[in-house]
DNA sequence: ATAAATCAAGACAGATTGGTCTTCTTCTTG
DNA sequence: CAAGAAGAAGACCAATCTGTCTTGATTTAT
């Protein structure tokens, strides 16, 4: 409710996962270990009780703070997806260079994210895949995300005045997506640089230019 | 056991989802039941015993085929799996054509596939999405079917004497994915175009020649 | 016809689920 | 110090979970 306290000192950390922030309130801890286990072990398969135990908090406490098991997934996919795009942007913030450039570098900040060992998806891709068929709450979540993303790309493709912006920022979610799919499969971060390559390919046919090949760098 | 006598009158559907098949004997109902609910409503929240509501059957013809729940959904993303490779694979093969062609033609096969008002996304990525870590079973399932598309992808990507066929086909399988997972969420079948799209790209700049624009179909 | 196998129906068990409530302690704030 | 909020521990409940077992009907094979 009035909670509105917290973001003071929680926007400077570097981390992708509100798992890993550190927590003091009882409801942060409850946040952070429920977060944990359903991204790990599955919305369905997570009981309360194992999150309690992690947490370290009481029954009570965690229905305190939220109505029910629903009412603490939709918490906590929230305050994911926030800390992750917080993470995300700030990341692709520090590139300077053409829009292009930072375009591209979407799929290095990826590929540093797949290269983490706690690496296990996204939390709404896993999220619609487990819940899928009818679940409103989860879904219009996942397209808050998605929105987020696809409005960012589409200022990028308009800075570098492509055609259509829509068509290219379509065109570089599918290879998000892929990226993450396929990376979180295989365990294999590199599908991240393939995605890049089709990216530079897809770039310089409808911008013109020759893609940005990264000399030198990395 | 001995069910080997199945397989005679069941190749010729037309179908990519093993739940639509036509069940007769006990087991079959149970698959197919099972297959519906669980990549409609999730594995872990599908329950053995709505399972057998909807087969019809009793509790104990279940488990006079299926040593656990573990065990029956290993069958059915077998069974989805080989039925889905079944139909789209056999789509491909009625393309004639060059090789590009038939890549090409992947991605009108999975807009197909997307169209259809029962699509729920793969039942593989879908199950990676909600074990995740460590569920050796599920992932090695996935791993396999994955497998198939990879070498099928290869295969074509050779007859093009493309020069690094592995790279084309990572390529290929990161748009598969990426469509997947975005008409998925979306509900919009036209991701597939979009992938498509970034694969003639890539063909073109991979192979020199340019890339099938499709002239004049659809 | 008789023996064997299959299946439906469902009772039953033991564990676990999400959720409520009570009791006692600890901490904060006036 | 006193009042009140927050939390820990855990009993408790009804429902549901996977899995076993029994019984009786139906079918199949010898």
């Amino acid at each position: 409710m009035d909670d509105g306290l917290n973001d003071i000192c929680l926007r400077d950390t570097s981390g992708w996962s509100f798992a890993a922030l550190p927590a003091t309130s009882a409801r942060d801890k409850i946040m952070s270990a429920a977060s944990h286990l359903f991204c790990n072990h599955g919305f369905a398969a997570t009981g309360i009780d194992s999150i309690l135990s992690r947490a370290g908090t009481a029954k009570a406490t965690l229905y305190n703070h939220f109505r029910s098991k629903e009412d603490l997934i939709s918490a906590v996919l929230e305050a994911e997806g926030e800390t992750w795009r917080s993470w995300f942007f700030g990341r692709l913030a520090e590139i300077d260079g053409p829009a292009q450039t930072r375009l591209l570098a979407v799929f290095d900040v990826l590929e540093e994210w797949f290269s983490d060992p706690g690496f296990y998806g996204c939390p709404f891709i896993n999220a619609v895949a487990e819940f899928d068929t009818g679940n409103d709450a989860v879904r219009r979540a996942a397209d808050l995300h998605k929105e987020y993303l696809l409005t960012w790309l589409k200022a990028q493709a308009m800075e570098m005045k492509i055609p259509d912006v829509t068509e290219t920022a379509r065109s570089l979610a599918v290879l998000v997506d892929g990226a993450i799919v396929a990376a979180q499969h295989s365990r294999d971060p590199s599908f991240a640089r393939t995605a890049r390559r089709l990216a530079e390919c897809h770039l310089a046919s409808v911008h013109g230019k020759t893609g940005d090949s990264r000399d030198g760098q990395r």
